[in-house]
DNA sequence: ATCCTCCCCTAC
DNA sequence: TAAGGTAGGGGAGGAT
């Protein structure tokens, strides 16, 4: 897989810009050659970006989609993420590129793409660049770097980039915290107005009703959607593009030697030295007619249907799917348990009573609907809990829908095989297997005793109600996470104790990074290790996987919650070194954290303390002090959920610091790895702040900048104080609220500390500062206890007041700086 | 009894 | 080549 020198590199494009007239033409032409091809298998017209590998960010023109297809078309490559060997950002607005994501990869018009395809020559993509400060020399195109194992600094986002596991997970997750944070508010239902005219054919359901959705082979169904010509036969969702690999006298070896120690009737018997081990993500129901199934190794899968077509991932259009879909649903109810990106469950008895709708009726316009949004087939399953619904839905597969009615659940749950229980996987399957039971009708009149002495005593007693077709447990619409986890079980061979030990500190980012996200802290470290199995061959028959290994696990509870992210990495590196493994033999790496805590609603902000304070003090005070509880309001699920539009702001409201951000993101000073989303921003407020801290704020939140206002610097000329929202507190009400805040917090909120800083910058300005001195001591004594994130918090408070005192007095005020603080410098 | 740690199992 | 993640339920067995 070497890569051509690139060609063309010098400045031949000269005056091409005259061409105007020619070249739209020919971007036309293009246009109109995607729309022709996209059904079609990509026809290979040139290679001119041979070894060029784009990333798409935003909206450009031409589309993404257009632009990946221009890339296969002409020899280059399309990544849907960025990775180590992406040379090329194609973006059309600035704002919408986040820069400090990019790094050193030049970021290019899209017109680059369609100028050198119209000239038919990779053109100097300088003359493209979005904005000009930026790298301009070539990418280092002819040894492109790939993150192969775990070795190298990028492995893991290149693995995730690519893992189809990792990308479930995360959308499952995102998708519960979706459905609870739009519950979080009323909320109107647009979606019912179209049930007025749906055609009322049957009875209204007189008991619960409970329906379970779940999108017909997921992956493949989205695919689907641009390959009409492939709808009808076996298809399968695989990295791998072909079933049978080059002849490697090595590898088949290594396969032997590794099928040797797998037991009898292992899926691994199907396959040779020649067949592909990567794994059907998901397959069609003609691929299933054959014997083929989810989880499969591609060269196993087409022993069984040698005819398998395989199509790769997209993951991009997965996330667009599901979001259809679960919009789709949320604009009727959010009786919504999410389970997946393609699954969920609805409590749908209210709106049928409500409409008047038989089950039929309902199913067969959601269905429809569902089907038109999002070009792909589901399945609606119904019962009066959630084990029969979702047992209905197997019936229903593909494309359709049952309605198991309370008096079919007896003999319906009969003839159910215990394989399709939920919760029945192989192992359990298997102990039920050695009592002779294999069919829920087994199970109904099998003794509790005998169950439970197999099973152990609650999976026992769940498998005998399952079996009658009893679920007690509702449906869950509102989720508290447990723990929070990175695991990398592929791709680790290390060759050095350091590689090991850098990446046990990427999965400590990792892991440290979604707790944040999801603004939690935790008590409990615990680090899982997979290592080669005793008689296991050095090389696994997957190319980098782990193969056989045994799994070991250990875990530390520390007294207080972890407070920084180096507390995590040396807590994660004393298990690893008390483990007393051989890093070698290492083939997968986990950090898991447990005994959560929510960090900011239960952690007061200053602001928080303040509103309530204040209130107490000033109990006839301004408006603002009652907005306080909004602060405490939880995060919403800031990438599904609407965000980033400048709430309005009512008269009253319009000098409350406090109704600054929503969802504001922590900072850390040490950890780099936490992306700083776009905070909700209340523009006017931050528009009346002045210039610098100004700037520092769009800097620190990565904000687009709003329309610049003239400063109110100039003490003479400014206008009088604004209110802060500590205004009227005089310095012995104020202090016992700092005093509270510093034991409070782990780390002082960004936002509180401008805001505080701020404020004593205004008093300078006002000449309000005969507490000052005291006020700034009080803090440096106090400060200097804490850790150094309170001392980068103090010199910020303290520069803010020297800006009010040159400001208005034209010079400083003598206030302690230094700390005794090895960290600070 | 109840809790904790270290597993295993399951689902998507 | 290939991208074998992640969260939660729960059991065994020891500590309290």
């Amino acid at each position: 897989m070497s890569r051509r020198r690139q060609q063309n590199r010098d400045d031949e494009d000269n005056g091409f810009a005259e061409w105007g007239g020619y070249m739209e033409a020919k971007k036309a032409k293009l246009r109109e050659q995607y729309k022709e091809t996209t059904a079609k298998e990509v026809e290979k017209l040139s290679d001119i970006f041979t070894g060029v590998s784009i990333l798409v960010n935003g909206l450009t023109n031409p589309s993404s989609d257009q632009l990946k297809l221009l890339m296969a078309q002409h020899g280059g490559t399309f990544h849907l993420y960025q990775s180590s060997t992406t040379t090329h950002i194609i973006a059309s607005n600035l704002p919408n590129v986040k820069i400090n994501k990019l790094g050193s990869v030049p970021i290019v018009k899209p017109s680059w793409i369609t100028d050198s395809i119209a000239l038919n020559k990779l053109l100097d993509y300088k003359r493209y660049l979005l904005y000009t400060n930026q790298t301009t020399t070539q990418p280092p195109l002819d040894f492109p770097v790939v993150a192969k194992t775990a070795s190298d600094p990028h492995f893991l986002e290149e693995f995730y980039s690519n893992s189809r596991l990792h990308l479930i997970s995360t959308l499952g997750a995102e998708y519960k915290q979706f459905i609870s944070d739009l519950r979080e508010k009323p909320r109107d239902f647009p979606g019912r107005v179209k049930l007025s005219h749906v055609p009322k054919t049957g009875a209204v359901p007189q008991t619960p009703v409970v329906m379970h959705i779940d999108m017909d082979c997921f992956f493949v169904s989205v695919g689907l959607r641009t390959r009409p010509e492939l709808r009808g036969l076996p298809v399968a969702v695989t990295h791998a593009r072909r079933a049978q690999l080059n002849p490697n006298k090595e590898r088949e070896e290594t396969v032997t030697l590794n099928m040797d120690r797998m037991p009898e009737g292992v899926e691994l018997r199907m396959i040779d030295g020649r067949s592909s081990m990567s794994e059907v993500a998901s397959c069609s129901y003609e691929a299933r007619k054959c014997g083929v199934k989810n989880g499969m190794f591609l060269g196993a899968a087409a022993k069984l249907c040698p005819q398998i077509k395989t199509i790769p991932y997209d993951f991009e259009g997965y996330k667009e799917v599901s979001m259809v879909l679960y919009k789709t649903l949320a604009s009727y109810t959010l009786n919504i348990e999410a389970v997946s990106c393609d699954e969920m469950y609805v409590e749908v008895s209210d709106l049928l009573k409500s409409y008047d709708l038989s089950v039929e009726d309902w199913a067969n316009h959601i269905r429809d609907e569902i089907k038109t949004a999002t070009g792909c087939p589901c399945s609606t399953g119904f019962g009066s809990n959630r084990l029969q619904a979702r047992l209905a839905t197997k019936k229903a597969k593909p494309d359709g829908s049952y309605y198991l009615k309370p008096e079919d659940v007896e003999s319906y749950l009969a003839e159910i095989a215990l394989a399709d229980l939920p919760g029945v996987g192989y192992a359990t399957l298997s102990k039920l297997k050695s009592l002779g039971l294999e069919t829920c009708g087994d199970v109904q009149v099998a003794s509790l005793g005998v169950l439970q002495r197999e099973l152990g005593a609650k999976m026992g007693e769940t498998l005998l109600e399952q079996a009658k077709g009893i679920d007690r447990k509702p449906l869950n619409y509102t989720h508290e996470r447990k723990s929070v986890s990175a695991e990398i079980n592929y791709g680790i061979r290390f060759k050095t104790i350091n590689e090991c030990y850098n990446f046990l500190e990427s999965l400590g980012n990792e892991v440290w990074s979604r707790l944040n996200e999801i603004k939690m802290r935790a008590k409990t470290v615990t680090l899982k290790l997979m290592i080669r199995a005793a008689d296991a061959p050095l090389e696994t028959a997957k190319f980098l996987g782990h193969g056989l290994c045994d799994s070991v696990s250990k875990s530390q509870t520390l007294a207080h919650h972890i407070s920084d992210v180096k507390i995590l990495h040396r807590e994660v590196r004393t298990l690893y070194d008390k483990m007393n493994v051989n890093y070698a033999e290492l083939r997968g790496l986990g950090v898991q954290l447990t005994k959560l805590e929510k960090l900011a609603p239960i952690n007061p902000t200053l602001s928080n303390f303040l509103q309530q304070e204040s209130k107490k003090i000033q109990p006839t005070g301004d408006k603002t002090a009652s907005r306080g509880r909004e602060l405490v309001r939880p995060p919403s699920g800031e990438k599904v959920a609407t965000r980033g539009r400048p709430r309005k702001n009512s008269k009253g409201q319009k000098n409350s610091l406090s109704n600054f951000f929503k969802n504001k993101k922590e900072i850390t000073g040490q950890n780099k790895s936490v992306e700083i989303k776009k905070a909700e921003v209340d523009l006017n407020v931050l528009q009346e702040l002045p210039p610098e801290i100004r700037a520092e704020i769009i800097k620190e939140y990565n904000l687009e900048t709003p329309a610049p206002k003239p400063p109110l610097e100039s003490p003479e000329t400014a206008p009088p104080a604004k209110k802060s929202p500590f205004s009227g507190l005089n310095w012995p009400q104020l202090k016992p609220i700092l005093y509270k805040w510093l034991q409070s917090e782990q780390k002082p909120d960004n936002y509180d500390v401008v805001l505080l800083g701020e404020h004593f910058r205004q008093s300078a300005i006002t000449r309000d500062i005969d507490w000052l001195p005291t006020a700034m001591n009080f803090l440096y004594r106090n400060f200097a206890q804490m850790n150094c994130c309170w001392h980068k918090a103090y010199h910020k408070i303290v520069d803010l007041v020297q800006q009010g005192m040159v400001a208005r007095y034209g010079g400083t005020l003598l206030i302690k700086r230094d700390f005794d603080c090895l960290n600070c410098f």
